[in-house]
DNA sequence: ACCCAGGGTCATA
DNA sequence: TATGACCATGGG
C-alpha cells in the first residue's frame, strides 16, 4: 500500500471534483439513518424514503423505536429491502435511545462507541464507520466496494482482504486526519464510477474504463 | 432482459 | 475462514 500514490489520488480527486461537503444530510441522526438505509441501495432510492419519514415526522429514534414494524416497512419501501430494514432502523432507534441519545454517545471512545455499534443487528463495519465518520466526526477511514475496487485495479489491494485488514492499512497510509477521510470516502463514492467501472475487464485492459473489446472475465464460458 | 446500487445476516462446509 | 442465498426497489 503505497502512501504517496494514495495521497496523490487524493490530491488529484480534490482538486477536480471539489469538496463533496458529506454527508448530506441535516443532522447527525439523519446520517444514521441514511447510513443503515443506504446498504446495497443507491441513494436516489433512499432519499425517497427519508423524505417520507420527514412527511411524517418521524425523523427521531423514539418515535421510530414506537412506530410498527409494518408502517415504517412502509416508508422505506422505495429504498429497498424494506422489511429487513425496518427491522434494523427500529433495532438501531432502540439501542439509540437506550444508549442516552446523541450527546450521551459523543462521549465514548471511538474504540468504545464503534464496538457498540457493531453490536447491533444490521450494523456492519461499514456502516459502523459511516456513522463514526460522518455522524460522529470520527477519524475511521471507510472501505466500501468502490475503494476495493478502485485500489485493487490501480494495484495498491488484492481487494478481498477482510474489511479490517483494509482499513487500518489505509489509515496508517494516510494518517489520522477525520476531515481528509472524509473528503475522501466521498469523492471515490460520488466519482468512482467514473474511473473505474463495475464489471471486471478482460485481461490485458488493467485500469481502463471500458474493455475495448466489450468483453468482460467471465464472458468466455461454453 | 440484463446489471447495478454508498451491505449485512445466516446457513453451510 | 469462506462461500452462497437472501433481502427488493428503481435507474441505466
Amino acid at each position: 500500500m503505497n502512501r504517496r500514490q494514495l495521497q496523490t489520488l487524493y490530491r488529484q480527486l480534490l482538486s477536480h471534483h471539489g469538496p463533496q461537503h458529506w454527508w448530506p444530510a441535516d443532522t447527525p441522526f439523519e446520517v444514521m439513518v441514511g447510513a443503515i438505509l443506504t446498504q446495497n441501495t443507491s441513494w436516489t432510492n433512499v432519499e425517497r424514503a427519508i423524505v417520507n419519514l420527514k412527511r411524517e415526522n418521524l425523523l427521531e429514534a423514539g418515535l421510530i423505536s414506537r412506530c410498527s414494524k409494518a408502517d415504517l416497512a412502509e416508508l422505506l419501501r422505495p429504498s429497498g429491502y424494506f422489511n429487513i430494514k425496518a427491522d434494523r432502523l427500529k433495532q438501531f432507534c432502540d439501542w439509540y435511545v437506550e444508549m442516552g441519545g446523541y450527546e450521551r454517545l459523543k462521549r465514548q471512545s471511538t474504540k468504545g462507541l464503534r464496538h457498540r455499534l457493531l453490536g447491533v443487528k444490521g450494523i456492519g463495519p461499514e456502516t459502523a464507520d459511516d456513522i463514526l465518520l460522518y455522524a460522529f466526526d470520527r477519524a475511521v477511514f471507510v472501505i466500501d466496494a468502490y475503494t476495493r475496487r478502485l485500489f485493487s485495479r490501480l494495484g495498491c489491494i488484492e481487494g478481498d482482504e477482510p474489511y479490517e485488514v483494509l482499513r487500518l492499512e489505509f489509515e496508517r497510509a494516510l494518517g489520522g486526519n477525520a476531515k481528509q477521510y472524509n473528503e475522501y470516502h466521498a469523492l471515490i463514492v460520488k466519482h468512482g464510477k467514473d474511473i473505474c467501472q463495475p464489471k471486471p475487464l478482460c485481461r490485458g485492459c488493467a485500469l481502463n474504463n471500458g474493455c475495448p473489446t466489450g468483453k468482460r472475465e467471465t464472458a468466455t464460458r461454453a
